[in-house]
DNA sequence: CAGGATCCTCTATGATACTG
DNA sequence: CAGTATCATAGAGGATCCTG
């Protein structure tokens, strides 16, 4: 399905090389939908911005996503040879569009997590006292 | 947001408790997302057909991933204790509503995945050409 | 058939130190 | 400030063997 592959041809996320399964590879990365969540609320960040606004990424991987996300034209890096140097970081109108899919998953989060959380506490409640059979 | 949440007001899918995050968590997963879809497809697969539709799942990864789900409240495990014996696996209503936002980002997949490959396409070759400073 | 239990191997990621 | 370069390590995930 890579090369004949329509739209509506069979969504064959089962390949790698589908564009479904490779975006999920994107959004499902931790700190890749921070970091497009964050450009998104706030327009334009710096590196030291970004860091301080995503609490717990090291400096490395703040780094490397942003190379992922500038390599698939997600977000655009600015370089403003300051001294110091001054970089900004803001999404590209690609990356903008991405923050659509986003918000229908946030969406679908805010409105059913309740219940994962339900089901989980019961599902876990089952494992210590009834023994489920399995 | 659950008000119990985190310090901000908004989307906090920074803090790992928040239902997005979390469900990114769960969608964002390889073999998680591709069991989502293939029962939204199939409406119901054994533990085998799951394992000969998502090719290269090892058996432990789709157990894992399937107890998971489970777990989540996402789709039902029914045992029919034949010989030999024989499990179903299906979407739970809550498991196809989330077929909705995952919809969503295939379509975006297919209507822009071409850009991004194109993007990356042009980065990396001023990767090798024009020694873009960094 | 489904899946539990093990062992083992990479890879992703964090911590640290250095630089233009 | 905004990285780059290294080193070290937890843990994800694959391969196997076994059983109800």
């Amino acid at each position: 399905m890579s090369s004949t592959d329509g739209p509506t041809a069979g969504f064959d996320a089962f390949n790698a090389s589908c564009p479904s399964r490779r975006l999920l590879d994107t959004i499902g990365d931790k700190w890749a939908s921070l970091v497009i969540v964050a450009l998104g609320l706030e327009g334009r960040l710096r590196f030291s911005a970004l860091s301080a606004r995503i609490s717990g990424v090291s400096q490395k991987m703040l780094t490397q996503t942003l190379r992922g996300l500038e390599r698939d034209g997600l977000l655009t890096r600015t370089v403003t040879p300051s001294v110091p140097v001054r970089v900004d970081y803001a999404l590209t109108p690609l990356g903008m569009s991405l923050l659509e899919p986003i918000r229908h998953l946030k969406e679908w989060a805010e409105a059913h997590m309740a219940e994962v959380d339900t089901a989980r506490a019961a599902y876990d409640h089952n494992q210590g006292a009834l023994r489920t059979p399995r």
